[in-house]
DNA sequence: TAGATTGTTAATCGATTAACAATC
DNA sequence: TAGATTGTTAATCGATTAACAATC
């Protein structure tokens, strides 16, 4: 059902970190970039390079390396991020506001179009020009502007109905940033941003090499 | 030299979201919990939930599952979030003023004492009662607090001298939310927070099904 | 030509899954 | 006792790493 892809995650993973490199190397006047060049800035092994490249379709040539330019374009069409996508988000608090404010996404193919809170207090303004609306608009507002990804950074009792709403809106995306795996339909995909996890692997290492020492 | 840790990594991360839901059932009243249970709300393979219920080193009991409140307990240890970490935060911008406007962090056993930031504007400000120093003062506040976790929310261009200055004054662990690979000592560990890599997971799969159907 | 790099195929490694005995 | 669950050991699966021929 969902799995039509053949290349690896922990390769489509890696080649947001890729881009941004080659990005710089094209801004810096390369016509060419090596894997091994690239492997050494990334401290990564270049044949783990070399398959994320092969991912993209992109034929290097031998002695030189990879087409930089040719790389971005097919790096971007591969992640999809070569066209805008739009997307809404609910939950206007710590981190909703900060995803709002945040420039960067424009350059993954990433568009808020609109914000959703229960909170009247928040309805009618804006965040880096996003207007915030009424949740029980939400269905109504996915539906007219048919937005197909959901960013989701309410509290996580609401976390589910919230995410239910949005895929009987038509969202076909979920990014979750609660603490909380969302149940969704077979063709909806989910991605969690799990700042927990991360802390945890960020502590209990730190508890580990303290331990030693 | 880092690796002291037989317990694999993702198993490590699993274990926040177990710990929620074992707080859920300790909340209702239950006294035992067991990894079938556990395995069917987190829509998990029972055997991952038991072999990350063994990693802390709890005892089950054939028939009931394994006593709540001591796999609360063992998992905060394993975690190191048993007791009260600090951690300072350079760049107040969006995602840091979201971080420092979380209070959730208490319960993973993580406070912010301080924030830093070259904004002369920012400084002295306090965001959820965290006071907002200038950079140029990080290095001696971090000695003088003795604190080992750094939390690094700059632009990406300056990422690198940050945590250099920060391991110079003693920072042990860092939480990267920049896009970018920092490099570090042996004896010093990172956790990156990769939106940009959750980002590519969910447009490319759903750049995927879409050209499916 | 020599040498560096690509691209592919095989070997290793580690995590997940399966199987099953032990236990309350 | 019967049955459900633990805990351990083996099998499978997938990703990473290694080896090497092809190529400019």
């Amino acid at each position: 059902m969902s799995d039509v892809n053949p290349v690896a995650l922990p390769t489509v993973r890696r080649l947001p970190l890729m881009l941004r490199h080659i990005q710089e190397h094209i801004a810096a006047g390369d016509g060419y970039i090596s894997s091994s060049l690239l492997a050494k800035e990334l401290l990564m092994d270049p044949i783990l390079v070399r398959k994320a490249l092969a991912a993209t379709g992109v034929v290097g040539v031998p002695r030189l390396g990879f087409p930089a330019r040719e790389l971005e374009r097919s790096i971007l069409a591969f992640l999809g991020w070569d066209s805008m996508t739009d997307a809404v988000l609910c939950g206007v608090g710590n981190m909703g506001r900060a995803l709002l404010g945040y420039q960067g996404f424009q350059q993954y193919g990433l568009r808020i179009v609109a914000a959703f809170d229960i909170d009247p207090a928040l309805v009618g303004k804006r965040i880096n020009r996003i207007e915030v609306y009424p949740v029980r608009r939400m269905k109504q507002l996915i539906e007219r502007m048919a937005v197909r990804i959901g960013i989701v950074t309410v509290p996580a009792d609401v976390a589910q109905s919230v995410v239910d709403a949005m895929i009987g809106a038509g969202i076909r995306g979920v990014w979750n940033f609660t603490p909380f795996k969302l149940i969704v339909p077979d063709g909806v995909v989910v991605q969690r941003v799990d700042l927990a996890s991360s802390l945890a692997v960020l502590s209990h290492q730190l508890a580990m090499t303290g331990a030693k020492q």
